[in-house]
Parts: C-alpha cells; sequence; structure tokens
DNA sequence: CATGAATGAGGGTTCATTCAT
DNA sequence: TATGAATGAACCCTCATTCAT
C-alpha cells in the first residue's frame, strides 16, 4: 500500500485504520470485484461498516482511493526500473514481467465499468496516465531504435497486451495464478521481438487510443 | 442460436419463447454481465418474468443454456475449421482468429466466476470439453511435428492464451474493438512459433489443466 | 379513501392493494407523521414492502399520492356542503366543522415540510388549490354581506384558524381528541361572528398569502 | 438561556459548555424538530459530539433539559405578568399574546410526541406545570368572576387554545410569522369572552386534562 | 400457459452512542 | 476533559423468486 497523503493530519488510529481498508479493498477488488458487499471489505480490513463509510462515504470513492494508490505504487515502479535497467528492452520486459501491482489497475480498469468511470473521472487521471505512458513510450522507441522491439507496434498495443496477460489470470485454477502470467508474459515479448517478419494486421495503436473515456460496459 | 435439443418435445410456440429468451440473455450477459436483472433478461426477450422463470427455473440454469448454446456453436465451428484446412498450424491459427463466436464462451467463462462455476458444474461440460480439447491437441501436437509450433506449449498454454486475446477486447473503446482481436492473435501466434529460442518459464500447460473447477470468485 | 384513477388498467388485486397503501399510509402518516418507516406503512396496509414500492417507486411518490388524495375528498366534501346549505356562515361553519376529512391535508401540509415540499411541487395543486379557495372566498364574501361573518377577516385567515383547530388536536390525550375540535371551532367562529366590535390587529390575510411556498421548516 | 442549576457546582468552563449546548440544541430543535443529527446540535454548539454526550448521556436528557429551561422562562414570565397587572382578563390576554416565550415548549409539546412522552415523564414536570396552571387557573376564576371570560371554558381549554395559536404559525410564509399570532389570539379572545351567548359542545377542559401523558405519537 | 403482482431477504447507508487518544 | 473515531443497529430500497389471475 502506497500512502498517499491526501487528508493532512488524521489520527494515529484513524490513519492506520485508513491503510488497512485501502489494502483489504484492494485484495477484495481484485479478488471478487468491485461490487462485493461493503460489509466484506469492512470485515477483511478488520473493521466495522461505520467505519468504513467514515472513511469513505460511499463505493466510489473507496474504487477511487484503491484506485490512486495502485496507480501510485505502479508510477513508483516504472521510475524505480526505468532508473535501474538501461537496456530499454529489459527495462520493458521487467515492467511487464513485475507487472504483478498493475494487476490491480489492470483488474480495476478493464474488468468493471465503474471504477473504469470513476477513474475516468477524476481529475488526476491525466497526469498519472501523462506520466506512466510518456515513460513507456520512451522505452518503445528506445527499443524500436536498439532493434529488439518489432516496429509495427505502439505503446497502446503494448498496455494492451500487457493487461491482456495479468488479467487473464483472474479464470484460472489457483495453481497456475502465479506460474501464468510470467508465461504468458513470455509468449508476447517473443511475439513482440523485431526479428518476427511477418507484419502484424492493423496498425500501431497509441497510448492516447487505449485510455480513451469507454462508458457502460458492466462487467 | 445453437438450439441444444434437451427438452425433447415441446410445442412450437414454447419451443419459440425458449429460443427467444436464450438469444436475448445471450446478447444481455455479453454485454451487460450475467448479473442483470432478470426483469431484463424478460423484457429484451420480449416475455414475461414468469415464462422466463417457467423455462429456466433460475439464473444459473438460464446462464447454463446460453453457456451450452455457445459451446456447441464453438465446437461446429471447430470441426467446420479442421475439416476443411489440412495444414494444423493454418487451421489453428483459423480457430484462434475465427474465435470470435469463442467471445460469448470466454466472455461467460472468464469474466463471471458464476458462469464459471455453473459450467464447471455441468455434468455436459466434460463432454463439451472432450470433444474440443480432443480436436484441439491433435491439432497442437500435429503442428508441433510440422515444426511449426513451439515445442514447450500445450493446449492449455493455446486456451487461455486465445481467451486473453479474445476477453482483452472488452474494455478498449469502439472503435478498436474490431481490430485488436486480430492484431494481438497475430502477436501470439508469432510468439507460439518454433522458430523462438528462448525457452518460456514455467512447463506446458494441459487442457485438462485449465478447465479445473475454480471455487467462488465473483467477477 | 377517494380514488384518484391514475393509472387507468390495473389488474384487480394490484387496484385493491394500492387503495389498501393509500387508506393505511393516511392514516399512519397522520399519526405518527410522514418519517415512519415504510415497514410500518407495509405492515398496515397488510402488504410487504415490496409491494409498496412497487406501486410507490419512493416514500415521496407515496405521500403524493395521499395528499392528492385527501384534496380530492376535501374538495369533494365542501362542494356537497355548499350545495346543501344556503347559508353562507351555516356553510362555512359546516365546512369548518366537518373538516375532520381535512385533517390530513393540514397534518401534512402544516406538520411535515417534506410533505409541503411535494405538495407545493406537484403541478396539479394550483389547480385544486384555486378551486377550495375559490369556494370559500365566495362564502366568505357571502357571509360578510349577509352581516354574519365580521368584516376585517378574510380568507387565508379562516384557513390558518381552521387548521389551527385541526392539528391541535395532535397533542390532545386521546380522549379529548374526538371532542376536542368542535368545541374550538366553535370558539374560533364565536371569535369571527361579526358581532365582535374590536377590530383586529394586523390585515385581512388572503388565501394566496397562506399558501406561498414555504421552503426549509423542518418538522 | 435561563439555567436550571440541577448539577450543583460545575466546573466554570463546563458550565459555559452546558449553556451553550442548550441554547444551541434550542434553537436547532425549534428550527429543525427534535430529530436533527446529534453531530449537528454539537457542532452548532461549537463542541465535540463527545463532549455533548458527557453532558447529555442521550438524546431525551438534551430534550428534558432544553424543555426545562423553556418552562422556567415561561414561568418567569408568567409571574411577571401576574404581579404588574391587576386585571384578570388583561392579564390572561398578555400572557396569551406575550406567549411567544412559549413557542419553545408548545413547539416541543406539540409537534414531537418525543419531547412531550419525556416532558411528561419527567418527575419536575408536574412541579412546573402545577404552579403555572395553578397561576393561570386563578386568573381564569377571576375573569369569569369579573365577568369578562365566559363561563363555560375553563384553564385546559385556555391552554389548548393558545398552543393552537403559538404553533400554527410553523408552517406560515415568513412575512405572515409575526403578523399572525396577535390576530389570531385576538380572535380567539373575542371568541373566549363573557359575550358569547352560545354554549360551546363539549365541557370545560381543566388544565389537568390536557397534560395527560400521551402515549408514543411520532411527529 | 403467459403474465405481472407480491413477497422478503439482502445489501447500502446513516447516525446514536461508546470509547480510545 | 474534549475530541473525534469506531461500532452496529435500523431503515431504505432492489430484485430473485413464487404465486394469483
Amino acid at each position: 500500500m502506497t500512502t498517499t497523503d491526501t487528508t493532512p493530519r488524521l489520527r494515529a488510529d484513524a490513519r492506520r485504520n485508513r491503510d488497512r481498508i485501502i489494502t483489504a479493498a484492494q485484495a477484495v477488488f481484485t479478488e471478487r470485484g468491485t461490487e462485493v458487499p461493503m460489509e466484506e471489505v469492512a470485515r477483511s480490513a478488520g473493521v466495522g461498516v461505520g467505519t468504513l463509510y467514515r472513511r469513505f462515504p460511499d463505493r466510489d470513492s473507496l474504487i477511487r482511493a484503491v484506485a490512486q494508490d495502485a496507480f501510485t505504487t505502479v508510477l513508483e515502479d516504472t521510475r524505480a526500473t526505468i532508473e535501474q535497467e538501461p537496456d530499454a528492452w529489459r527495462a520493458l520486459s521487467q515492467i511487464m514481467h513485475r507487472g504483478m501491482a498493475l494487476r490491480t489497475v489492470v483488474r480495476l480498469t478493464v474488468l468493471s465499468s465503474r471504477a473504469r468511470a470513476i477513474i475516468n473521472s477524476d481529475p488526476n487521471t491525466d497526469a498519472v496516465h501523462n506520466e506512466f505512458f510518456g515513460m513507456v513510450d520512451a522505452l518503445v522507441k528506445r527499443a524500436q531504435a536498439d532493434g529488439t522491439l518489432r516496429n509495427d507496434v505502439s505503446t497502446g498495443d503494448i498496455a494492451v497486451l500487457s493487461s491482456l496477460a495479468l488479467q487473464g489470470v483472474q479464470a484460472l485454477p489457483e495453481q497456475l495464478r502465479s506460474l501464468a502470467p510470467a508465461r504468458y508474459i513470455a509468449v508476447l515479448l517473443d511475439g513482440l521481438r523485431a526479428d518476427n517478419p511477418r507484419p502484424l494486421p492493423g496498425r500501431p495503436i497509441s497510448a492516447e487510443e487505449v485510455v480513451v473515456r469507454t462508458p457502460e460496459v458492466e462487467v
């Protein structure tokens, strides 16, 4: 849990509870979707519903907080990876593999139209998207210049493919869940290498295209 | 709509109602998920709830019927493809590409744990799975023998990867929905070719493993 | 209960239930205010909450229906009285005395700001007010011409005074409730006779003035 | 705010808090009824809920304190009026007219059955009632002996009628609120004069009768 | 048999009251 | 002691399912 200090001064116990709730909600939302009974979230955070509602006046505001927290983590991880790995392809590859931190984001963004709507309407979202996709964009270009990443893809493609590998996990039996993502991301990466001679159908998809506001898709 | 004639003789109008309901439910489930109010399903089928419940005693049995219908279609499509395309890699490739018919199945299987549970507990499911995966299995082996498909994957891997490409579509903006699957399946197929030298992490996943009963995971 | 046939064709049982609900709600609202638990209203109508909500999608719409029904009754009673009693003073007097039918209206109008808001925002309200106050206005003028009603009052005054006598009942012990209104209306009427020589402070209040929209007065 | 010193010695600031709370509660209760959230009362008194609850262990005890305070004021005003006005009719008349001080009491007594119940069950209430009604009783008898007040009424009638005029104000549009009571009390007084020849229906109501315990009637 | 009404359990949210800081 | 956090019971409303017409 990354602590986004929105509400400046909060009594120690309140702050602790707030954090526990976000952590619990993240887990529960990722496991069971954003429509779980609030009571469930409260229980798994070890607090009463009342406390949950005092911190987050409705379900939407909780979803928003979880999303912000997840985004923050993703951003930090991405920055760190880029700083430590000079090779563009390897950096990209690590971001996709390590992306388990991304799973929450993907899960929220892709599997819940409600979360999607909330995230999209958050004024902060643009800044986060810009920074994140800006970083990945630079990597994509470097990797293509290096001749490691195929030229007929763009950042949006990478984003979609990563999210696929991450979200697909959901339906798999328990024992495959941890194994699967690494494996399928490896397949995807092989499919993304510059040495694939057959051009892809369609055209490169930019980052902007994939984050366009999708309305009414209930999951 | 493919009619799986479970209930032997049904008066013509009753049969017609049953079909309308399944067709409507399939559309509504795919659009808005399996948790839509039953009243909604009834309305969109142009019948009263009473009629809906007369045909399908509860939501689960409706989901089951929709899934069976979709599976039947998939089976038929797969059989036809294999019959007409002698090359194993190309047949596989076509099945994955054409798979848009699979979308309902995937949607139900992957995005709704409820549907998943129902499908898994359906005594008929095994037969369908066996036939479908039997056919794909044969193709996989042939393609590997042909040296077109990489050796470190198995049928389960193919199934998971296909479903990824199909389900991911869901969250994309309208204009990308039709474009995306072909594109990402192409990436996946490139990643699956025999000429990829780096071994995948993990181990081949069989068909049996991916259909193992997943417990209560609500989406 | 006066049946205002708003929803034209309704199955016999549904119509019966609708009527029972309005009747019960009127009683309960009058006894215990408009904030009673809906469950209470349902119970006292002998139906489940679900039925209540099917007929009246929320509390406001139930309050509105009760008010409309009460208004209709008041209008009918007033018309009948005027038709049968040629003497203006006696007609006024009867309207005020009989006014027990008015009690619900008064109770709703005066004691619940919520009901007041609902009634005021009802497009039908103006017409009802106009007809009702039109009739009373004519009586007031006739009675003053007859020399039975004091000249320094107007319709609004009568309305306020009647409502006072009706609502005051509320706080009295059970055994006085039926006795009290007649008694206090008699006092008021004595105070309203033309033979009272001392002019009243203030000025005559017209009907329009007392029905002006009063906002925020929670009871 | 009249301070009824129930809790003997209280530290100066505690006393100050107690007073602020009662004053705020009186205002809030009169404006928005006795069911406002306690948090609201606390806020408007400028203290935390904790402090509120330290002084008044529950809502009822706060209502009781507010009522006692208001009663005390009424008592003092009444005593003063009687001392200064030797004519019984005029004294009565002034008490009724000046009664704006009574408004809180009436508001609580008449419009909130909860307040009514609390006041009625307060052991102190009898003493207050006795003193107040004792004074009014004496006035009523003197005025009837003087031939100014009609003989077929008693103290209870006066009490009810006064409260009517006071409470009715509530629902009137702002600009009539200050005008109305004087006007309607004048009508009532005219109705109460000894020169009204028609006997009232019913029978004189004594003071005791109107304060009888009313059970659970929520407003 | 089709229809739409009735039921009531379940989940969301508020707020009186208690309790840790 | 004052504060504001935590709790949970209570009420609103929805909707799956049953049943009368």
